[in-house]
DNA sequence: GCATTTTATCACCGATTTTTGAACACGCAA
DNA sequence: TTGCGTGTTCAAAAATCGGTGATAAAATGC
């Protein structure tokens, strides 16, 4: 529970993406986006967000719609993004299921607060029905990752800590094994904005993780460099409770 | 739940006192309202209810302020409602603890929407009372606290008291062991508000209470830091009741 | 083989976060 | 009023992180 809330930001202007993302990203949120309807779901399978902002002008399906489609099977809670304060709007986001509406110019302080707001009432909701329960462990290679205490135990019940950055970027590995990651996908979920050109700051994370780990660049047993498409998690990874 | 949803109204002017009273009644809701903090801490006696819409500027103590006592020991939903559209207050009432907020002149169409999403979500809450029995003590590392006279006893039953404020914070720790626990959720506890962006005042409490343990920050046998993510009980903790 | 691009790793440094003592503020009781 | 218990803010110091640039090493293309 310690852990970083995830949060969708769905909306077709790249600029409120970004802006966002880095916003809730400083504001130590995992952020994922998706520009509409279609990478929405592809987003929701991946990652299992913790709230969503949903913008509802969208090219394709409305945010209205997804609203709707989203409340068929879940009860994940719902911000309204939009341009038009109209009440009526307003009004039916709410009751097609949405928790909270914002119009468009919003104050990142207020959004954030409202964000705030709404993860506490929604906090206590989970806690009943344990469905989206993050396993406590996640064992790879002779490695255990620690969810809660954000740190690795080896073989021996050693305990080696890990940084902010090593664990998210090792959490991040450990949800998609065996695909390659970019460092652009890396840079996202570091720190919610692309990779910069000529960036040497991933991979000088990805040696200090590998320097925990144990693991050689030359001759990968865990984590292995794909030329010109990122990194790769080769080792198995197994969810545990001890 | 097929009973009509009690809420309260605590607004100083009358019109809009019997103006949503009777909007809401006809919406099929129980409303029973307040003029101040006075009468409202009555009614929260008599009847409790479901949800509260809670005006700022009210005679006595404002509405902010009723807003912290009530999260003292309730997580009834509360929508804040004010003159003052100033964003300022909108995020500090959103931090404070309410769930929503809604400037005047408000639509009642919108404040019933909004209501409605509210106890929507907040329906799934059955905070009826975790009551299990407590244990006397709780032992951990070579200390024992003792959950009823607020205080800790060490080896050779030597007793140490504890103030308030640190009697909550270790007992939030030994109630959630190996967990990382941010500050929020620590000011949650204790406060029943987040706490604000730069506030010390938790670490502060915390180098009290690891200076009673006798716990060291830089070697913690007790108490861990997990930057970034909040503190971390790493001791083993054990129920007696000697 | 050689040039070019990409990746690995090191050492350094600035920025951020945490710790902690001390001063301050508040309510309460004598 | 004064003193006391409690909790918060301030500020300086310490610890830690994470990015940069340099340089070496590896991979790729010619």
């Amino acid at each position: 529970m310690g852990d970083k809330k995830q949060v969708l930001v769905v909306d077709d202007d790249q600029a409120i993406r970004e802006l966002l993302a880095e916003y809730l990203a400083k504001n130590n949120y995992q952020v994922s986006t998706a520009e509409d309807g279609v990478e929405m779901d592809k987003k929701l399978l991946e990652n299992r967000p913790d709230l969503i902002i949903l913008d509802i002008m969208l090219p394709g399906d409305d945010g209205f719609t997804l609203c709707q489609r989203i409340r068929q099977d879940s009860n994940v809670p719902i911000i309204m993004l939009t341009a038009n304060s109209d009440e009526t709007d307003r009004v039916l986001g709410l009751e097609i299921g949405a928790d909270d509406y914002i119009a468009k110019p919003f104050s990142p302080r207020e959004l954030l607060a409202r964000i705030k707001a709404l993860l506490r009432r929604a906090h206590f909701v989970n806690d009943s029905s344990k469905s989206a329960a993050k396993p406590r462990y996640l064992c790879f290679a002779n490695w255990k990752l620690d969810t809660q205490q954000h740190n690795l135990v080896n073989e021996n019940n050693q305990r080696v800590p890990l940084t902010g950055a090593d664990f998210q970027l090792l959490s991040l590995f450990l949800a998609n094994p065996n695909t390659a990651i970019s460092r652009d996908q890396i840079s996202q979920a570091l720190h919610g904005r692309p990779a910069f050109a000529n960036e040497r700051s991933i991979d000088v994370h990805l040696s200090r993780l590998r320097q925990c780990l144990g693991d050689d660049a030359k001759a990968p047993k865990i984590i292995k460099t794909v030329r010109g498409a990122g990194y790769l998690f080769i080792a198995n990874v197994r969810a545990t409770e001890q």
